[in-house]
DNA sequence: GTTGACAGGCTAACGCCGTTAGCCTAGAGT
DNA sequence: ACTCTAGGCTAACGGCGTTAGCCTGTCAAC
């Protein structure tokens, strides 16, 4: 009834859907090709899964979930007390990395509004909570936040110039918004 | 030949193309409305501009002359030597409010690729030249760039909490990227 | 003054999309 | 044995961008 996995079918969907958008991009994924992955016809997903957009959903869990796994893995073998800057660094880098690798479905979580009535509940939080921990106050989270997207979508899309040196632009960046925490 | 915009016939559709852009959001923007607001049908839309892409293009043109005029608005009347923190403020309000007065035109603008084949020679770079210059090097540029950006796409998208006090988020990232600029 | 080109409109239609309606069939439950 | 249902199917709808092909009014050239 919520929109949890269980049935296999469901999984195999989401699975389908995922590899077309990864590999062929979102003008690929559509209904058809979905369906026809599986060796089947289009109308019959409609008995897994009620339209596109739950289906849309799904994928941007799975993004959540990768994010989220992707930014602790990034900071699990990091000093207990590591200074700011170094946390935040980490952080970046293990944001960048997974969003270079998985950019589709990155653009697929981050752009337009965010089904939330469609998400696990908490999981959005949970995605972004090494980040929020890690900024040293709500501000300053936002404003890594807002930096990071900002940076990454940019890339992706192709916005900076050809030879632009993004590892610095990064590292000002970084160094700028990691500089000695006000309070909190 | 070129993209420019001499033809009144042009000049209508782009302006109707953005009316309905502008007030009823990206999925009214069909050919067949544009065309329907000039009392005409869709194909003929096609004596006048090669195909939807083009039409985009022109429209995002448009956001990029705004937003470069919003831009040296928002610095025209500062004293010539105004503190770097200061002429970001500046920038980064005007910024702001161009993109939530005109969240589909700066949507538009700024999310996927560029059509750079597409625009006027130097219009991109016009655009942004504020910015360059008062962030006092390339890096910080960008940085200040992709952290405006951020801030601005997930205040449209409706990314932060509910209650969120953006202004004090978006004071924390320029205080950052404007403390005292290293070289350059 | 006739003619011919052409700019700029039109209708019909194509192939794609998401989606709905309605049918059929295999297998599980009683 | 009978029934119910899960899960497939085809046909079709309306909307999208776009193309082909037609027609008419204007206007320059002879």
């Amino acid at each position: 009834m919520t929109g949890t996995d269980v049935s296999p079918r469901r999984a195999q969907i989401v699975a389908a859907a995922r590899e077309i958008l990864e590999t062929e991009g979102p003008d690929a994924l559509t209904m058809r090709t979905v369906a026809g992955r599986l060796g089947m016809r289009a109308p019959s997903l409609y008995k897994h899964v009620v339209d596109k957009e739950e289906l849309k959903a799904l994928l941007i869990a799975e993004a959540l979930r990768g994010m989220g796994e992707e930014l602790r893995a990034a900071t699990a073998d990091l000093p207990p007390r590591a200074p700011r800057r170094r946390v935040l660094r980490a952080i970046a880098s293990g944001y960048r990395a997974w969003a270079l690798a998985h950019s589709h479905l990155y653009r697929l979580a981050t752009e337009g509004e965010l089904p939330r009535d469609r998400l696990p509940e908490g999981l959005e939080a949970w995605s972004s909570e090494p980040l929020v921990r890690a900024a040293g106050s709500q501000d300053r989270a936002r404003a890594a936040w807002a930096f990071a997207h900002g940076m990454t979508i940019l890339e992706l899309d192709g916005r900076f110039p050809p030879g632009a040196d993004l590892d610095r632009a990064w590292a000002a960046g970084i160094d700028a918004l990691g500089g000695s925490g006000p309070r909190s």
